[in-house]
DNA sequence: CGATCAATTGAGCCGTCTCAATTTGGGTGG
DNA sequence: CCACCCAAATTGAGACGGCTCAATTGATCG
């Protein structure tokens, strides 16, 4: 049952089983810490179990752009694969749990369920599909756009996990936020006073509540029109 | 050798010529036809031979965003391994040619040459880095420095190709530029004429010239500063 | 209960977009 | 071969969205 949180894509009982054997380290990251650096040797990815844990981008200037906010069943770490090394930075946003899958015994174990390549390869077209999501919110939306699409995506990963859809806190700053949507912290904050001006949602401080989920969707531009 | 082209990382010779194997069909692609289209179902990825081939979101309210110019030795179609379902159209922006790498022969062989998972595990991670690098360029940079960094990759690209780094023909318009960057046709073609009259380059129509590639460098923000 | 950091809000500026006109180039048919 | 046509690219003027700088308020935590 620990293993579907951390493999979670549709894994039949049997390979589950097996599956125990892959993970059997788990480590516990304090809020503020980090689970891999830029450089890093990559000797295995990680899924998470509990917690919340941004990943960033950081070139030789030293400029930052976070990639993603990863939630519980969610595995990070696939960036580093292409030379063993990482390419970003993991920080818990709070006390977060990962459970470690070791690529030698993903490699040792896939050899003998096929299954499991199969299904790690979802994994990682997963992690591309969301990417590329990604950069049509960059490319394509207007700041309302990003804002309302990004709220819509946390409710719906969030909702998935069993929590309530309408009603949840923001683990990251508004500063995190505007440097995932490419917005300033000021824009970020502007949007949500406005967006609760027009009684889409309530916010306070990191609380939101989404009033109107149809509009949001209608503002995101997922809707058709 | 055709397979170095279509799985071009670090294979061993050994295991190239197992791979024969894998790649049995080629598919043309005229200019402007669609290698597969949103909503097709993936039974393959590609690795193209020669040409260019743009990949493109599109939403339901129809916004399309262009996530990629893919040159020969890269691999497409990555995307549609999560529910075998390709996400993204694939174009072809001049007369092309990929090989077709079919899912259930990669599977087939990998059981027996196991390098083969762990080189497409890095071909998958090396996608991933390239959208969280658009991802990065979308979301930091101003519009001069998002060109300057577009033009440095692709030289850079095709000077791992064997041709030149400073002189090559743009094979996609102002218009689809701009898309991939997050800009406006006209911001492109301003630009470009700024470039040239500050004599970092040399641009007619869709032939470039790079004159100054250090100074294109530094103005991307790769370089420290 | 201060100290500090996060968030809000305002005013003004700058970069990019929009809309429009013009030029250039390539392709086609007379 | 030239004339025409259409698509692509260039360039300009003006509007607007998001950024910068700055001040203030509101949380959180020793």
């Amino acid at each position: 049952m620990l293993s579907e949180l951390c493999l979670p894509l549709g894994m039949v009982r049997n390979d589950v089983s097996k599956m125990d054997e892959l993970i059997k380290e788990r480590i516990r990251l304090p809020k503020g810490s980090a689970l891999f650096h830029l450089g890093d040797k990559t000797e295995a990815v990680y899924g998470i179990r509990l917690g919340t844990i941004k990943t960033q981008l950081e070139d030789a200037s030293g400029q930052v752009q976070i990639t993603g906010f990863l939630l519980p069943g969610e595995i990070l770490g696939m960036d580093g694969l292409l030379n063993n090394t990482h390419t970003s930075h993991a920080i818990a946003l709070e006390d977060s749990e990962v459970c470690v899958i070791r690529l030698e015994e993903l490699d040792r174990l896939s050899t003998h369920f096929p299954v499991l390549q199969q299904q790690f390869r979802r994994l990682m077209s997963k992690e591309i599909n969301r990417s590329h999501q990604l950069v049509m919110s960059l490319g394509a939306l207007r700041s309302e756009q990003r804002l309302a699409a990004f709220l819509l995506s946390l409710s719906n990963r969030l909702s998935a996990l069993g929590y309530s859809p309408n009603e949840f806190v923001l683990r990251m700053s508004r500063e995190e936020i505007g440097n995932y949507l490419g917005l300033t912290l000021e824009t970020v904050s502007r949007l949500f006073s406005r967006f609760a001006r027009e009684g889409l949602l309530h916010i306070h401080q990191r609380e939101v509540h989404i009033l109107d989920m149809q509009a949001l969707r209608q503002l995101s531009g997922s809707d058709c029109g």
